[in-house]
DNA sequence: AAGTAGTTCAACCGCCATCTA
DNA sequence: CTAGATGGCGGTTGAACTACT
């Protein structure tokens, strides 16, 4: 037999009213976050427990930052799934005020386009050159421009693996400037209650779309949600990501394609999840230390875009 | 002002790994 | 050990919004 079923039917759907936000976040302070499925049945929520939780991670957890992204976060999230791609969980780990699903949402909407122009761009140009020159100049080119991107590939994967490695050294990747301990259940709830109730009674009955019920929501009581977590499981979730950090592309063969169009994979289940084999990993490993001793990890932000900065630019 | 097309993003869906009775 | 629930994740959807005609 397994556990009793977390939810039942008759489960609310939809967009989420003030009250229940108010309700969540009262419960969520009172009790901390975790243990989903007694969410629903404690607070009378008509939820179901996943869609409680995707509502806290993704709206209500203090500390997320809404609006525009940053150049330096865009550049970052483009790094990040050009090395992991989709994986935006892995991906949000290295910005803790960014929930996965925006960070999604940004790149299906934003950012493959503009990468997508911008490449489409390129090509055009490398067409034009072609005719112009009325030889057949793509093949130097391109093996040129390849050769480069995979030079640039490379570096920028052992610099990432390397973060992830050295995190034996350090507390968290990308840490989130924490709250004190006893200010992280949910430090400012009173205060975010309030604002919620503000932009409840502001709003028109036809609610939804409350974009700005939690935004510009204090960067000042950023804290995760795994703060409110037994240290254990913080430590569970801090290894997967790292394990997800870790687990990019080491087992594909590296092509021109690949690292053409790492950054615009469709399916990119990269590595399609497959688990590192430990002797590739050591492999790597022996490599990589190798050659950190030159220097270190430095921020991935950093880290020179591609070959092709201006791909990125505006 | 009204209609239409394009964009954004919160929320849902389905799958998978893990947990637990 | 097993069946089934839970938690987490990535993909997708559709209502609300915005820009354009």
């Amino acid at each position: 037999m397994g556990r009793p079923p977390c939810c039942d039917k008759g489960v609310k759907k939809g967009p989420w009213t003030p009250e229940e936000d108010i309700i969540l976040v009262t419960y969520i302070q009172d009790h901390g976050a975790g243990n989903w499925r007694s969410v629903p049945t404690n607070t009378g929520l008509m939820r179901c427990s996943k869609s409680c939780r995707l509502r806290w991670t993704n709206y209500l957890r203090p500390g997320i930052k809404r609006g525009n992204f940053t150049d330096q976060e865009e550049k970052l999230i483009i790094h990040l799934q050009a090395l992991l791609g989709n994986r935006w969980a892995a991906i949000a780990s290295y910005l803790p005020e960014r929930t996965d699903n925006d960070i999604k949402n940004y790149w299906n909407t934003h950012l493959k386009k503009k990468l997508m122009r911008k490449l489409q761009a390129a090509d055009d140009h490398q067409a034009a050159l072609i005719s112009a020159s009325g030889r057949n100049s793509y093949n130097s080119i391109s093996k040129g421009q390849w050769e480069r991107r995979l030079q640039t590939d490379i570096h920028t994967a052992k610099q990432a693996l390397c973060e992830a490695l050295s995190l034996d050294t350090k507390p968290c990747p990308a840490p989130p400037p924490l709250p004190p301990a006893n200010t992280c259940n949910y430090a400012s709830s009173t205060e975010n209650i309030a604002r919620l109730l503000q932009n409840w009674m502001k709003k028109s009955p036809k609610l939804p779309r409350r974009r700005e019920i939690s935004s510009g929501s204090s960067g000042s009581n950023v804290c995760s949600d795994t703060t409110t977590e037994s240290p254990a499981s913080a430590e569970k979730k801090f290894f997967a990501a790292r394990a997800a950090k870790v687990e990019f592309r080491m087992d594909s063969d590296v092509t021109p394609e690949l690292s053409e169009t790492s950054f615009l994979q469709e399916e990119s289940k990269p590595s399609s999840g497959a688990p590192v084999p430990a002797p590739a990993l050591s492999f790597f490993e022996t490599w990589l230390f190798e050659d950190v001793g030159n220097g270190g990890v430095g921020d991935l932000v950093d880290l020179p875009l591609s070959d092709a900065p201006d791909l990125f630019q505006e």
